[in-house]
This record gives structure tokens, sequence and C-alpha cells, in this order.
DNA sequence: CAATATTGTGTTGAATTTGTGATAGATGAA
DNA sequence: TTCATCTATCACAAATTCAACACAATATTG
């Protein structure tokens, strides 16, 4: 079961957000402000928690910092304003996603359900990706080639995973960095292209499955498509 | 590419969108009602959708309900009121964002790049533009002619689709290198004459797909318009 | 028909883009 | 701590693309 702890002041924000969500079979805890907050999370543990900034008493920030002293569940925090100082402050004290005031209750589903599964919440479906004598086990975060296990660094899998898991499609190197390296990322964009060729490398004979799509980026060539 | 469907049944307000739209270079088809919007649908995939509330027969609500019925499409809702009943029986329906009349087209914009933006994939729609033996793979940013695979250059790729995507429309070379070289591109226009040579060249049979308006420029022969 | 305007095409040096090896700093394990 | 990866970035070579130009071919006009 999956269990969510959602804070904020406005009753009327808490009612939306647990009526929509109720396809979800997720089980909501609410609190009005963070030391109520602080309270059920002696109580019960929680998988998911929802912050908002602005509360009387101990507001988000405050209640942030203390949920951090102790644990690494994953947060995402409720801002009125989409404000780069805010977004700063939040990364800083270690939120892990963002929401502005206004917003469709739609839109915060979407993203718990990313932020679970990047957590690791729900239990990863096992799926195997093949293309042809490549097999990615992405429950296991592993990839065999014929029958021989390649050994891929971290950022080797996770630009394969995702590429392989869209064949056919074209990405360019920003998206590339976005999806793989994270939103946040900063960096030399040819640095995607040291890790193809790493991977090509390792790939051997089937180094044909990644493509340079010229002007652009890279494309996984499988074969099947979505 | 980035397909975008308006449903208004305001002429004006169709035309006024897509024309302070031109420097995204997005592609947009018009509906002027529910009806023909849910035709559209089913004859293409987009990015997203933006519907007016108001409109005779089918209204921008009941279409909302249809979309939803099976697909996640990011859609914004144009009301004529700011009414905060439109927008919770908006959000309940599974709107994504909203915007009273009357509203500037800047606005609207800025709004259609955030929720692109958020709606995670700023990615295009997997769509294949056919004409004749032609194929377009606008996702893979791959042309098939029958079964061989083409080699366009970049340039050449996006002067293709962007030509293709809009069959039966005349282009004059400026139109052209505003759209496909940018905004802010400057040079001699004869190089598009460049690349539309090259581009028969490697269509072959196909080469009358891309048919010369004396005068003016370039038009793709779609069967097809829109 | 001739004169003019417009488009088609081959060529080419410059510019852009990608492949690749080297390397220093970061990270994490022992 | 030391050591062994891993990672990002750089620089240079190789591959590819591009814009522009000149001239040929074609269409339009009068």
């Amino acid at each position: 079961m999956i269990r969510i702890l959602l804070v904020d002041d406005d009753s009327k924000i808490r009612d939306m957000v647990t009526e929509y969500s109720q396809a979800e079979s997720w089980l909501f805890d609410k609190a009005a402000n963070g030391i109520e907050a602080l309270r059920l999370m002696e109580k019960h543990s929680y998988n998911l928690i929802i912050l908002d900034v602005m509360m009387p008493g101990l507001d988000g920030w405050g209640t942030l910092r203390r949920v951090r002293q102790d644990s690494d569940i994953p947060v995402i925090m409720l801002t009125a304003r989409d404000e780069e100082y805010d977004r700063l402050l939040g990364f800083e004290l270690g939120a892990d996603d963002y929401i502005g005031k206004p917003f469709s209750p739609r839109e915060l589903i979407a993203r718990i359900k990313a932020l679970l599964k990047r957590s690791g919440a729900y239990d990863t479906v096992r799926e195997v990706i093949e293309a042809r004598s490549l097999f990615i086990d992405t429950s296991a975060r592993q990839v065999k080639l014929a029958d021989n296990t390649l050994t891929l660094t971290p950022r080797e899998y996770d630009l394969l995973a995702f590429m392989a898991a869209r064949p056919g499609q074209a990405f360019t190197r920003d998206q590339l960095l976005n999806h793989v390296w994270g939103i946040d990322y900063v960096g030399d964009a040819r640095t995607v292209d040291s890790h193809i060729k790493s991977l090509r490398e390792k790939l051997g004979p089937e180094r044909e499955l990644i493509a340079t799509v010229w002007g652009t980026g890279y494309r996984f060539e499988g074969g099947k498509n979505r």
C-alpha cells in the first residue's frame, strides 16, 4: 500500500487532491500545518510527502528541513509562486519536485506518480527489452549481448535503457540530458557523445543499434515500435 | 514536430492565435466545434489541445469529456468568464489549464509553452506523414520512399517535413526561411532553391511532390488538403 | 519574336557537427 | 586513508553539411 502525507492549511485543497486521486487507491493522511505533520510522521511511515510552503506555525521549509534530518522520503513542494529563488532554496533543502499554485489536480497526480516511480515505491515490473541479440532486463538493470553479460556503468545503463525503451525515436542531446541526467542538470551536451561512444564500444557487433541522427542527436533502432 | 489542435467557433480567434505563434513553428490544426475536433483527433495525434468552452453543437466540456476517455493529452480551456465554478468543473473533467476570454495571444502562447514543457515531453508526437509512396516519420526524423530509407541532411529533412505537414499550401522563399531556418536568419533566399533541388534529386520518382509556384516559391502536393 | 524575370543545377570553400582519445576531478569502496 | 572506477570536459581529426555563386534553362511579358 502506498501512503501519502498531504500538508496544507487550505482544507479546500486537501479535499480536492484526495477526491481526484481516488482512482489511484493511495492512502492519504492530511495535516494542516508542519507540527501536525511531524506528529503524524512519528506514528506512520510515508512513501511521499506533499508540503505547502505557506502555512501558519511551522511552514513548508521548516518542515522540510526537519524531515530531511532523518529521512529520504520524496517530497513535493507546493509554492504560491513559481519563483526561481524558491526553487533554489527548495533544492538546497532537498525537495524532489515542485508545483506552483494554482495547479491542476491532474498535474499533481501525474507528478506524484512520477516521483513514486522514481523512488521505487512501485514494485518495478519485470520487463525485458529485446533488440536483435541485445536483452535489457530493466528490473535487474542487467544487459546481455547474446549470452554475455555486459558491464555497463550506471550512466551507460540509464542512457541505453531510456533510448531502448523508445525505439525509433530521435532524441536531441538536450532531451537525453533532461531525461537521463535529470531536468536540473547543466553541462556540456557533448557529454552525451562520450557515453554513446563507450556504449557503442561495449555493444560491439550490435553497435549499429544506436544510430546517429545528424544535426539532432541519436536514435535507438529497435525494430518494433511502441 | 509539435502539433496542436485549436477548437473555437470564432474564426477570428483561430486566425489570431496561429498568426501570433508563427515564430514557434508549431503545426496548428483548427476546428470550429467539438465534432470536427473529434474527427481530427481520429486522424492525428496532438501534443496539446485548446478548447473553447462555448461552442455550438458539442461544447468544450463535452469534448473534454470525450478526449479524457482515452487520452492524457494536455488541454487548455478557453472560458468566457473566469468563474470558480468553471475552474472546478474543468479540473474535475481533467483540464490542465485555463485562460479567460478575452486573452492576449502572448499569454496564451506563454501558457502553451509552459504546458508543453511540464507535460514531461517537449517531445514530438509520433506521426507519419504520407504522400504517395513517401513516408515521413516525424519522431524518428526518418523518411522512406517506398521501402528505401532516404538519407537527408538536417536542412533537407526540416524543409521537407515542414512543407509536407502543410500540403497544398504555397510558401514564399522568405516564409520557408523564417520557418525552417529560423526567424532571425539572414541570407540569400535562393539558398532555398538549392535545398529544393537536392530534395527533388533524392525524391527521385516522387520529385513531383514538390511543385514550383512560379513567381512565389514552392508547394508540397500532398493530395489531402487541410 | 526578343527582352526580361525567374528558376534549375553543378561546384566549392567554409562552417558545422560528430568520433575519439586523453585527462583531471569526483565518487565510492576497501 | 588508498585505490579503482566513473564521469565530464576538452582538443583535435574526420566526416558531413551549407550557403552562395555563376551560368544554364525555362517561363513570362510585350
